[in-house]
DNA sequence: GTCTATAAAAAGATAGAC
DNA sequence: GTCTATCTTTTTATAGAC
């Protein structure tokens, strides 16, 4: 994967390489970006960039699980900012779908690039897959368990399976919006955006609600 | 599109190719799968597939849209199928969806596809996108309504708005399910494919049903 | 309309100098 | 470790015979 390889360079080099890699795979798709056109954009030689990394597939899976490390953290913080101390039920979880829905048109590159491992999902090795959804995905989706746990002890909603309630939540928010939108390559109107996810929270809340 | 070129050869030879077309988009994505290897599997020269389409984009979107109109007439046989006649509304709906579910297991090339359509979203023609939404998925989605809305006036529903109650049936049955298996590209097992769904009825049931 | 043969461009990866 | 120059293969698309 992305482990430091042999002969590790300048890591200046390196992350310059990283993050052209990630534009230019988001806005090529994997097959279709050369290694040229990754070297040219990060201002760097092509050797450089096999210096560094294996090869074509090395460097976009290692790009691949950089990024879904990013945005779980994103969303941790989102969690922690508004789950964490709970003022109004419907409001704040409202607030942290808004925000978290928001998450994807920020890091446009990374989801045009998850939307390329959909379409390669077949073709990328069982192992890296599994723990690209991990590290991405299925952490980013699994965290919300817990404060959703939390809120039921404090008699905010009705203790249920706090896992399922969190993959429900999901579905009628941020799913929801992603499906539409394809995962942002073809935005929503934001009031359209907003009704959909005020539409889900109220619905989540009509299964979970006291 | 697929209109009808200017010489439209045999149209036998027309079908070998757009048959050959969707298994090797589906196995190979659009960009990999290469003209020669389309001609090879239908049997064909080279020649002949660009005497029948424009060039790859157009042999591709045609593809796509046959198979999107293929998938949304299996849909619309299982809805009249299962829900026309209701004798049970959860055994009904839970048919109804495994059937669906289990759908995308028999179009494994088309949904292939549709991963590779979305993977390309930005970069296709926003015009021929938006058809192809239109003739695949939103359709199988809406479709759905009009029978919901049926069993409301039936008194087994609560009657509210018909989409959007269609809207959370696909989510919690239809969506889940192609979200975790990345529409059949990493299979799960029968028995979780069957939990999830049937979660999903019974959890759509505590929204909408008497 | 269909075929074989080929043109023309682009890709991934490496050799070898510094 | 980084660069320039190059090798080799594969790609899309077309010319020209039948």
């Amino acid at each position: 994967m992305s482990a430091p390889h042999p002969a590790a360079g300048r890591p200046e080099k390196r992350r310059a390489i990283t993050g052209a890699a990630r534009r230019v795979f988001g806005n090529e798709g994997y097959v279709r970006a050369g290694v040229d056109a990754i070297a040219a954009e990060a201002g760097v030689s092509k050797r450089t960039i096999y210096n560094h990394f294996r090869d074509k597939e090395d460097l976009f899976l290692s790009v691949a699980l950089e990024g879904a490390h990013e945005v779980t953290e994103t969303i941790a913080r989102l969690l922690d900012r508004h789950l964490r101390k709970i003022v109004d039920v419907a409001d704040d979880l409202t607030a942290f779908a808004l925000e978290r829905v928001a998450a994807v048109a920020e890091f446009p590159e990374h989801f045009a690039l998850v939307r390329t491992i959909e379409a390669e999902a077949a073709r990328i090795p069982p192992a890296v897959l599994e723990e690209w959804i991990k590290a991405g995905p299925q952490t980013a989706h699994l965290r919300l368990a817990p404060y959703l746990a939390r809120m039921a002890d404090d008699g905010l909603l009705t203790p249920e399976d706090p896992e399922r309630a969190a993959d429900h939540f999901n579905l009628l928010t941020v799913v929801n919006v992603n499906q539409r939108t394809f995962y942002g390559a073809i935005p929503l109107p934001p009031e359209q955006v907003t009704e959909l996810v005020t539409d889900g929270v109220r619905t989540f809340l009509r299964l979970y609600g006291r």
